[in-house]
DNA sequence: CGTCGACTTGACTCGGCTCAATGCGAGTGG
DNA sequence: CCACTCGCATTGAGCCGAGTCAAGTCGACG
């Protein structure tokens, strides 16, 4: 805690707005701070790897980080990427199983992080955490439902279009003549978060990218034509190959 | 509560076991269970439906219910068969959000259930149950996790093996030479498990059957031998169609 | 300037979906 | 007790979306 300097007002603020801390008074907020440690992670480092027994709890306050899935045959599934004030590693640590992913940065980040042991003192001091860890949790099931659905039902050109419109609107930057996903975004994680292979992934963006409705280039995208896009994603439109 | 008569003794035990009330005494348990409405849902009825705002929570004493989820498409997505001593509309109730499936009876069933407003007073009162909650909901998101891993990876002959696997050690009732799973199950429920049409788990199921690995009839469905279904659950083992 | 990782592009293959026809078992009502 | 019917299940033929493999090209960075 000591050495902070500058940085603790805005670690408080990233605590007052986070969803777990909800509803909480500011001195609750101020003893849950004081029990946080806060971290540098640089590009690459692993906050928590699937399979570590859950250890901590890791609010976001700087960079990007990648939560992935590797099957037992090696290949990969992005659940997602979370940014300043979400939170990772929760599911693990409240059902107390390990980790089910691995969480690592992809540019250098900063976090705060609180022990387990702390997680669970602070949750029986303010049950209102509880509550909050339940919706919390709840959003990510319903979350995953739903990439369930689309998955089974949906086609390869609908899901990559699913993905990129969740990124533009939760990580989006507006550049001139769209939006842009704000952190290096290759065809590979692309194709990890649909499902789908990094082939695929560069042959349809390329069509879209006739077509206008995205421009992309080395580990990045940008969001031409919102309503298209959406469109693709619902299936009503399709722009994947047809005959001359 | 009056007029339950001999029932009244078998609920308290449902309640007791269940993940959700665990770690109370029985004095709590006692209010829980009198806060409780016993109810009786005929084959075929819906204990909640998709898009409804939560109104109560279900416990399972009897029957069988199948949660099903249905795309805009009009497709559909099983996620899951609850059995007695399960709970249903958990993550709808406790994130205050609509149910995002519909709970249905396959055959006559029973449940206890408590209104929203009921639930939310218990958990101010109870906060144990809070913790509970994270878990069991926690438990469902890794779950979904997992199937999506499958889905993303897994051939439709291996996701097939495992929705079996799991629905006859989760319901599975011993009869002479393996174990049936306990409740009707037609294909197409088994193809809404495992994200694959009725017809190709027709023809796996026949081709399975031939070789011995299961027994099935009409809605029934009998596994033979555990190993190999493991086997072809893991791609270890292929039996869908090889060359004469 | 060389190397390496990201990306593109083409050719080929095939698993599993679609559609259509038919078989079969279990209730139901005469 | 039989015939009807309805919903579940089987089976075949055909096709196509998307995966796989193999060569590339391009751009960044040391």
């Amino acid at each position: 805690m000591a050495g902070l300097g500058l940085r603790m007002p805005t670690n408080h603020s990233f605590v007052q707005r986070a969803k777990l801390f909800e509803g909480l008074d500011a001195a609750s907020l101020d003893t849950i701070l004081a029990a946080a440690t806060p971290r540098r992670v640089p590009k690459g480092g692993a906050l928590f790897e699937q399979g570590d027994k859950p250890c901590w709890l890791a609010l976001i306050t700087e960079g990007r980080i990648k939560i992935g899935h590797v099957a037992p045959d090696g290949r990969t599934l992005a659940v997602g990427f979370l940014g300043p004030g979400e939170i990772a590693g929760c599911t693990a640590v409240f059902q107390r199983v390990p980790y089910l992913a691995t969480a690592r940065a992809i540019e250098d980040s900063g976090v705060l992080t609180w022990w387990i042991e702390e997680v669970e003192a602070l949750v029986e001091r303010y049950p209102k955490m509880a509550t909050n860890a339940v919706r919390i949790v709840g959003a990510r099931a319903d979350a995953m439902l739903r990439r369930l659905q689309q998955l089974s039902t949906e086609s390869v050109e609908q899901r990559i279009a699913r993905a990129l419109l969740r990124l533009a609107s939760e990580a989006g930057r507006p550049v001139k003549g769209g939006v842009q996903v704000d952190f290096v975004l290759s065809r590979q994680d692309l194709a990890e978060l649909s499902g789908a292979t990094l082939y695929t992934v560069s042959r349809t963006l390329n069509v879209w990218q006739k077509d206008g409705v995205v421009e992309c280039g080395r580990q990045r995208v940008v969001v031409r034509d919102f309503d298209r896009l959406a469109q693709l994603a619902e299936g009503v439109l399709t722009l994947a190959a047809q005959p001359p």
